[in-house]
DNA sequence: AATGAATGAGTTTTCATTCAT
DNA sequence: AATGAATGAAAACTCATTCAT
């Protein structure tokens, strides 16, 4: 029987051959994603991210087919992410009040785990212009989308009289305010998660009972 | 060594002569706030932004000296304006409560007379490592700290036992709040200053008062 | 932050592949030199070299990082080769009349093989400031003292009794004779390297023999 | 009777008034050569030269039309001067050793005094190419003439056999020498013209007396 | 006679992108 | 499928030179 193995069937100086593609995808997205982030969109090399995933230039174009589409890719596998833990975790609890504890959690935890990954997606969010822009504008709006409903909620166990508008821009507060707290922690690794999700929660209750009660 | 044929260089066609230089340095300020806002910084083009200011390269690079020196003069006059007038009409009330209003309104009022300014800050704020990160980190944190103080005046009218960290992150949060709810209030025109003022201030004070009491 | 309409750069039209890497550095070189030596450092440009060279900028740039770099690269090469041949021969005979001798005959065969890299040199030293002026200043030294050794030697064999000082102005005065008469020779076809070479050393013995003994 | 001095008449802000207008050009020129000397001709920029000559560029173009034109001054002024001085002093002499012991001392003594215009004279006839190119070349030749005559009239003292080409070539060896040693010599501040004077002629007259005769 | 303010024309350098192998 | 080597296009920045005052 002749050996079977595909790989180190020699002939090649050495390389990572065998790697499968997947994998070797989910790299150069790792090293883009750093990169991205520490220097920018502009700043970042298409040399450099080929380098450090140790793969050749013309292997990204081959995946990712542009520098636009390897940054497309990165925000894309990152936003998904995020926005399906936070609905995995939401989609656990019953109550309301649960459920906006879930996502918030989840939410800081995603932050913590994928420092890169959360500050790019913060960063471009706040940068207009872009083709990712109505990208990003939307996955914000989900998540500012899933809040409001959970704040609708809670609201309609009191008395909400409370307009659309009001909601909406609740919504928005509240994750602005998150968003906030979370960069804020990320520099004070004293802090838990625990003290930040309480003090994010408790201002989201006592704003929904005391200022749309007004 | 010495290069021959370097002669015809220089000249001059038409050109807007006569306008004096501050009013060029302001005009040429508000285009490149356009051109960094719009495209980001590295995108935008020195070139253009000349050209849409109706002079020539040489001229801004004689005003600015360089792109970052551009930069830093518009982030420098917008973020200047801002903590300015925020300061200004704090100053003018006594009471917390009137003190964190006057800012409020004040700032939103800013956002709305300044979309250009304000959007890069809020962009540049977001992204870490690009040029001038410390000068708008320290633009921010200036706000935070005002807000921050004028928290904890208002609840020494109360009995504040909250903790140093606690009041950080409250002053974090809320102002994460209002950048969120003067972004999404700048696409609700119809929405008026007031309503969002209302919204946030209520939010604020609820928070402090039951959530800090927690 | 990411700019829209960066599409479609790059390409190729025909070009000189296949051509081996060292040839082409070697052949962009030879341009360079032509280059420098003929208008000077500043007033020669990438492009032109580039273009003579048949290549691309980038080319360039791939190869020697930078303008100066290119040039130091230039300088590098033909220096220790008139170096390297210099010394080869002298290390060839034993008695320092002889040795005198052959490295004069080389390195007239060198300014006359090599003529743009031995002007740029030459031209190099007597300008102060430029761009590797160091390591030009180093390499005329190095000739200086090889002179400076061998005219030491010659002048044992009689009693020698001049100091440190002497030997070092005669070595300066011999060497700058013999690049005088270099690029005099070079003026005038019909004299003999042998003449020149005679003239020289006779020169350089009368000296030693007559104005040291004084 | 009215103040009759020129200066001071107000009406301007301060400046350089009353400045006669060959004063101001050799201000001019002595800060170019500086410049030049400095920095070679490229990298000397007519703003800096202007600024340090405490006028401003449009009367340095008044004066001397270009910058080329400012170079040619300067090189004409100092070249003038050196060819100037020597011949005045060799002049005075009637001896033909008189003669070549006079320049030589008064060609050190040009080099010591006026570092920055023999070093610019020494490079840029070192490199070839530029416009000045013919100026400084036929500079240099008067004064290899020069030697040469005076290198003829000592040798008819002897029984000269010597051939035209012999006389040259020995004269720029002379010159050569000289012009290393010079340079030599200012790295030595504490070696005496008065040596240096005597090793460069008693090599001339060792190779007339020697090498000629050959 | 002098100046402040501009300008046109380069220069070096960098990068995303793509063939030929 | 992968790579080494090139390329076209731009971008920041500089400077000699000149008008209008």
């Amino acid at each position: 029987m002749v050996a079977s193995g595909q790989v180190g069937r020699g002939g090649r100086r050495a390389g990572t051959r065998g790697v499968p593609r997947p994998v070797r995808e989910q790299r150069i997205l790792d090293v883009a994603g750093q990169a991205f982030s520490e220097r920018g969109y502009h700043a970042a090399s298409m040399e450099q991210i080929a380098r450090r995933a140790g793969v050749t230039k013309p292997v990204v174009y081959a995946y990712f087919a542009s520098k636009e589409g390897l940054y497309a890719a990165y925000i894309e596998r990152e936003g998904s992410e995020l926005i399906e833990r936070m609905r995995a975790a939401t989609d656990v609890a019953d109550e309301p009040a649960e459920r906006l504890r879930a996502g918030t959690v989840e939410f800081l935890r995603f932050v913590a785990e994928r420092r890169d990954g959360w500050q790019l997606l913060y960063a471009e969010a706040a940068a207009r212009g872009g083709p990712l822009a109505e990208r990003i504008v939307e996955l914000r709006a989900r998540i500012v989308r899933m809040v409001r409903r959970v704040l609708e909620q809670q609201s309609l166990d009191g008395r909400a009289t409370a307009n659309e508008a009001a909601f909406d821009a609740l919504a928005h507060a509240f994750v602005g305010a998150g968003e906030s707290l979370a960069n804020w922690w990320l520099t004070r690794p004293d802090v838990s998660a625990q003290d930040v999700t309480e003090l994010l929660l408790a201002s989201g209750r006592a704003t929904v009972e005391r200022a749309l009660a007004a």
